[in-house]
DNA sequence: TTGAAAGCGCTAACAC
DNA sequence: GTGTTAGCGCTTTCAA
């Protein structure tokens, strides 16, 4: 059986309470008696059991993260994130997986309340509405964080990446290289192509370079698939038009268009410019490593674990907007005049 | 002030023991009686607490798991699987990330008891053999379920995938595409190299064709830098030798190995066969397509997850070797004769 | 079919 | 500095 409090008590000559105290070093014990404790506690392998502790005390060291799916390396890095910093603090992280469904999702935030955990941390959270009136109700009991959420509800705490800028940058980039035409790749479904899209739609305007069939929509753009199905795309596009520069939405997208390119024998980035979203590992995998817009996975993870400890030790909700920067890598150069 | 089970019991007239029994259905209760205390718990929104019950209960419903990290897809992929499963089960997952460290990675597990959880799944443990000692021990103290570890540790459930055969498999592929010298790409500190390696050193010393200069080893084979360490390598290596076909122990070297071609203007899969190991989505993202091994971590994961319920709920200590399956893409093709 | 009550292991008053 | 003890919320015998 596994050595209890009370073991260490009489195996040591003292009461629990001072066991506890040697334990958790918050009064003062006598160097002597803290020695005898602390040798039963080694002897007897005592470990202190959290449940009871964390039943007297009215509290949980978990907090529950809620993530869409992993098919998405996306996500991946934004959990490691979490993870880094919640490692530094005394709790731990309890993980579910909505599997890009919004009742599944409701149904792991549910389960994490049955748990009684700290509170909960929901990344890229569905955007079905149904779900607004629960996460309202929940809000009131728990603490909640949202990562990259364009909803807005009272009392939660949100971490978002700041995509508009993140969009500009990349079209100020490409236009410093002399890109002039600029074809926009997005996908459906989602706000974040949303975004970047009315930022393409109005600088592109702005400088009398827009034309509506540049926008490029490749359908689902979080699969496996969306890099195939990108690629096609747009080398049946390129057999017409030939653009010297192509944003892409997010690195799988970009991915695509670079398989595209070197199918067609265009060179990146002496042909053809490309940037994409995200800077995911992906970008750094591909030859040429890809420029894109990094929204800082890590951080967006940290930050969420910050606000939520935040929220938990001194009931602040708080919201946080970090800047997306540009990474350039070896995708995208100076226009060169067609011959 | 959450509701306890004493207030649903004093509003609805009825003792705890009664609402505990309806609460859990495990004994007879009358239906008019629990259509009260149902009704109770409803209106006051009661939740029962877990840990008062795990306290009570001398249990734990949560199961750790520890990752080496997430860089790799594959590991993601593995993990989707455990929570897949965990999911079915009344069991919660609690991850832990070891950043590749093996004294990180020790900690993790350390924690884990602390937090007494019902058992600890490590995926692809690291293999310095401080470590072992300390799983000798733990595996005596708690279920222990190791992914794809090629340690025999005794009271530990393993599940492995059978990367002998699997690697084996590459090689005849590759010999009916008429290869026959073939370099041979691993990395350090993970027993599916060695496993591999050896392999490699049997068949081709059979065959007449090992040089223990084809043997390459990257170095750390599971992070974002392994694709771009490959590729240095691997070029550098190529300025000397031109073999026809590589063999790389993961997707990440393989897609390394495949940048290098195309630096080096090797076009595959006409000058050049490729093949990785795993199946990850990232074998899929390349072009061409890379041909690979599939490990099947989904049902990796999934299978560790249902021999660590059996393990806690039989006391069963089982172990399972699952097939791996070639997936050819486009990476490898017929070896063409040099001219 | 139901209720009373004894813990599960721990913490934190409160007493000394 | 240290011990005694009353809970934390729940399950489960044992009686009724």
């Amino acid at each position: 059986m596994k050595a209890t409090i009370i073991d260490v008590a009489k195996d040591s000559g003292v009461s629990v309470a001072t066991v506890s105290r040697v334990v958790n070093g918050n009064y003062p014990v006598r160097e002597k008696t803290r020695l005898k404790v602390e040798d039963a506690i080694k002897k007897l392998e005592y470990v202190p059991n959290l449940q009871a502790r964390e039943l007297n005390m009215q509290r949980s060291s978990s907090i529950g993260v809620v993530v869409p799916s992993f098919d998405n390396m996306f996500f991946a890095e934004v959990l490691d994130g979490i993870e880094e910093h919640l490692r530094q603090s005394s709790y731990s992280l309890l993980l579910a997986c909505a599997q890009n469904d919004a009742a599944r999702e409701e149904e792991c935030v549910r389960d994490f309340i049955t748990r009684n955990v700290s509170g909960v941390i929901v990344v890229s959270p569905n955007t079905e509405m149904a779900v607004s009136d629960f996460y309202e109700n929940t809000a009131a009991r728990l603490p909640l964080v949202f990562v990259n959420s364009a909803r807005e509800i009272a009392g939660i705490s949100y971490v978002t990446s700041d995509q508009s800028s993140g969009a500009r940058a990349a079209l100020e980039h490409l236009f410093h290289y002399g890109h002039e035409r600029i074809l926009f790749v997005q996908g459906e479904n989602s706000d974040s192509y949303r975004i970047k899209e009315k930022v393409y739609r109005s600088v592109m305007q702005e400088r009398g370079t827009f034309h509506e069939a540049d926008i490029v929509n490749i359908g689902e753009g979080n699969r496996i698939e969306t890099v195939e199905n990108t690629m096609f795309i747009l080398m049946d596009m390129m057999l017409g038009f030939a653009p010297t520069a192509i944003f892409c939405c997010n690195d799988l997208m970009a991915m695509g268009a670079l398989n595209a390119c070197q199918r067609m024998g265009r060179r990146v980035p002496q042909d053809i410019s490309l940037i994409g979203y995200d800077n995911t590992a992906l970008s750094r995998y591909t030859a040429p490593n890809l420029t894109t817009i990094d929204q800082h996975m890590g951080d967006l993870g940290r930050e969420a674990a910050r606000l939520m400890l935040k929220r938990i030790e001194d009931g602040v909700t708080e919201s946080v907007v970090l800047a997306n920067t540009v990474v350039e890598r070896g995708s995208t150069g100076f226009r060169v005049e067609e011959s």
